[in-house]
DNA sequence: TAATCTACCTAACGTTTGTTAGAAAATAAA
DNA sequence: TTTATTTTCTAACAAACGTTAGGTAGATTA
């Protein structure tokens, strides 16, 4: 009995993990069912024993990701760290989602808007949330003097948009490790590109 | 004789607008002909009277920015200004095509992988084209001193990546100027976030 | 062994898609 | 006003789409 119940769970985990290398690749709307269907190794119909539509696929895709950031930036708040430390906690939080799991931010970024009315809201809603909960943090960071005097709308989105290329560009062979990446990233955002 | 020509080519042009828009707002797999038919204020079956297919728009939007892009690259590139001022001048001309350009801007940059395999390489030489000379403006920025010893690829990516959220988030009602906007990421990315 | 359940299949459905053919209307030239 | 040209229309195409219905093979349970 649970050993069934798992199977079905991997099944479905794989539909979801193929599916986001695809829309990855194709986009949504490029990708078909029978693409999907194809990769995973069965027909088209047959994946609607696992899925409900091909929408839901999307939706918890976005809506995993979405959580995840969530729930690690909940955790970062919470330490007693400063704010530049967790500043730098949350940009390692965003490399290493992006390295780890890639395709699927990959796919929320670029697709949520294929979402449909009801769930496109509720997802716009968990953005601007942990959006504002980062601007905060930002915030405090100025108002006790360890972030420089900026506009803190600018720097989140500044911020938030520079750690989005690594999907496009980070390979585990380029010879960089997830380390350094973190670490030059860290040093470029906080320090800035000039030099004095 | 020559006004005919005009209005062909303003239709055209119209065309191209309202499709850039469309495809932001619902994406190119999300837009029908019929819906930019319904905008454009005609049948679809008309458009084919301006326009060879579909895809030949995706391709005229993709391509007049990634040549707007490189050409004014290319105006920089040619000043005798430092390092340093090209790279800010480089950002003013990020910051004032997405403002006075954004759907195209955006379409571009999520809808490129959309294009035919023929055209989709095409499109990639030129942006990997344009990537390298901004790279290249970094190189020399680091090795004469004006900026800070970082990766340049990082950088490279952090720097363009960094300009792209403004398409999600500038209106002209918030209250802010292109002038002012200029400004304060000019000022987060040379100087960094953290105050010293 | 018989009954049930899981996980897939084939076949097909109604829509929507991008696009074409050819006629009709609007505009310009003679 | 007639003729020619430009622009848009209606109607329809084949293909692809997401999805449903119903059947079947194989494993599990009774």
């Amino acid at each position: 009995m649970p050993l069934l119940k798992k199977n079905k769970v991997n099944k479905l985990d794989l539909i979801l993990m193929e599916a986001a290398k695809l829309f990855r690749q194709k986009g949504f709307g490029g990708t078909s069912m029978r693409d999907l269907a194809e990769q995973v190794g069965m027909e088209a119909a047959s994946l609607y024993y696992h899925i409900g539509s091909k929408e839901e696929i999307l939706e918890k895709i976005c809506f995993n990701v979405a959580r995840t950031y969530i729930s690690h930036l909940e955790e970062i708040e919470q330490t007693n760290e400063s704010n530049l430390e967790k500043l730098k906690e949350l940009i390692r939080l965003h490399v290493r989602m992006m390295i780890t799991n890639g395709s699927e931010v990959s796919v929320t970024n670029h697709d949520w808007k294929y979402l449909s009315d009801e769930k496109l809201s509720e997802f716009k809603e968990l953005r601007s949330f942990y959006e504002k909960r980062v601007q905060s943090l930002l915030d405090q960071g100025v108002n006790e003097g360890e972030f420089a005097k900026v506009n803190t709308t600018i720097a989140l989105y500044t911020l938030l948009s520079s750690l989005r290329w690594i999907e496009h560009w980070w390979k585990p062979q380029r010879g960089i490790s997830a380390k350094e990446l973190e670490n030059s990233i860290i040093t470029i955002i906080l320090n800035g590109l000039e030099n004095k």
